[in-house]
DNA sequence: AAGATGTATATGTATGAACATAATGACGTG
DNA sequence: CACGTCATTATGTTCATACATATACATCTT
């Protein structure tokens, strides 16, 4: 007798991931029932669960319950990417880091920062532009609005040890943002600020941050020339 | 005696992401062990198991084996986003979808293409340009190389029924991907194909597409001015 | 003091059993 | 035929138990 070899939920995945691939079950097919898959490999049915529940997750497989298992048909392509602090963005390419702050002040928002920050429009926001530099080169430029309402004790905060970035991300929680990514046209306010020619394509990253259904911050960076964004699946 | 009311793992993580929110347990802190957790909530140790594992996939929680779980202290916020078909993604906003490709014939790839398609230096593969339109405008301008090894049936193929970008979701699996997004200025030639000024900022993603080990295409798509791409967490 | 070795411990995984839940499809009623 | 009812069934969850594995920390060796 062989020792009996234990099956992980990990080698039922490769298993499954194995037979899709090779169009063993294709797009749109259903997959034999959890009890029938772990009888047939030979292990539990909590263990075919846990894979097949992965796969899913992963958008490849799609459950419900009572009708059973397929493999997805349009598998939607997810692809995640990190949102690091600046300063690790930068310091993470070994060079080195260095943020000014350009104004601060209290201002009126005009009505789209309004509108997205979910504040009353006579109310005055905390309005900061900061400029980030890598090797003493512009890296990104942000505009931030910050809900002096949400965060009172930003008042006595100058960000001159910690940016508006890394104080946020420090002092104060948040649950969930939106993102929106797209390129601009530079203006010549933007070129000067990034040291760059007026009418360059610039990348562009526009965040709105919520904790406990309050927006916190409503931010836009626009990097400098050539910024490339990573990621891979 | 009331009946004993069943505790979910999603109720555990609810209390374990407000013990965080609400800094009870802050950045950085060992949180109680599965077993102690699991005696406190009255529930079994695979509950808050499930729990907290989810929590760790989410990027709140650090664990290890031996050492335990603490908070996780610079979480690094991960924001995920669908690529979807270009077909859906006009259609879903109620646009009519049409493609007309540009040009199609084999060719030399460029040093950087063959790089990153891992393929020998003198072996030209196919080279397909497309444009993809929304109600009859520029949408999206494709530069596609597809690796003719490994993809032999495309030979045959004229993308006037599916697009490059759809008949290879059909046809061909993959598995894994690299991703670059990023700004350009519009050439002269781009300008034409999108129907734009020479000069405007242009939303770009690059892709990289893999199958066993093999690069199967490598596509530029080269977005519309005013183009966004959304998304949240 | 530096390095090798051993041990305790927290997380990770596998299992069988039981029950929960959603949803399909069959059946019966108006 | 339209519609509500109900049994069936596949996935989803919980639990107790057992064992696996990584690793922090103590201890022993040189």
């Amino acid at each position: 007798m062989s020792k009996q070899e234990r099956i992980s939920w990990q080698a039922v995945q490769n298993e499954v991931r194995q037979r899709i691939s090779q169009r063993d079950w294709k797009p749109g097919d259903f997959i034999p029932h959890e009890a029938d898959l772990a009888q047939e490999l030979g292990c539990a049915r909590a263990t075919v669960n846990r894979a097949l529940r992965g796969l899913a997750e992963a958008g490849l497989l799609e459950r419900r319950r009572r009708a059973g298992t397929r493999v997805t048909l349009n598998p939607v392509r997810r692809a995640e990417f990190a949102i690091p602090l600046i300063r690790a963005e930068i310091e993470s390419k070994g060079q080195r880091y260095a943020h000014s702050v350009c104004l601060r002040e209290m201002r009126l928002p005009p009505p789209d920062v309004q509108a997205r920050m979910q504040v009353p429009a006579n109310v005055t926001q905390l309005f900061v532009q900061t400029l980030y530099l890598a090797n003493g080169a512009p890296y990104v430029f942000e505009s931030r609005w910050i809900n002096m309402t949400a965060i009172p004790a930003v008042r006595d905060e100058d960000f001159a040890t910690f940016s508006p970035n890394e104080w946020l991300v420090r002092e104060v929680a948040f649950d969930g943002g939106d993102f929106t990514f797209s390129a601009i046209t530079a203006s010549s306010d933007e070129a000067a600020m990034l040291s760059c020619r007026a009418g360059e394509g610039l990348f562009v990253l526009d965040r709105t941050t919520r904790h406990a259904g309050q927006v916190i911050t409503s931010v836009r960076l626009v990097f400098h020339p050539g910024y490339q964004m990573h990621t891979r699946i």
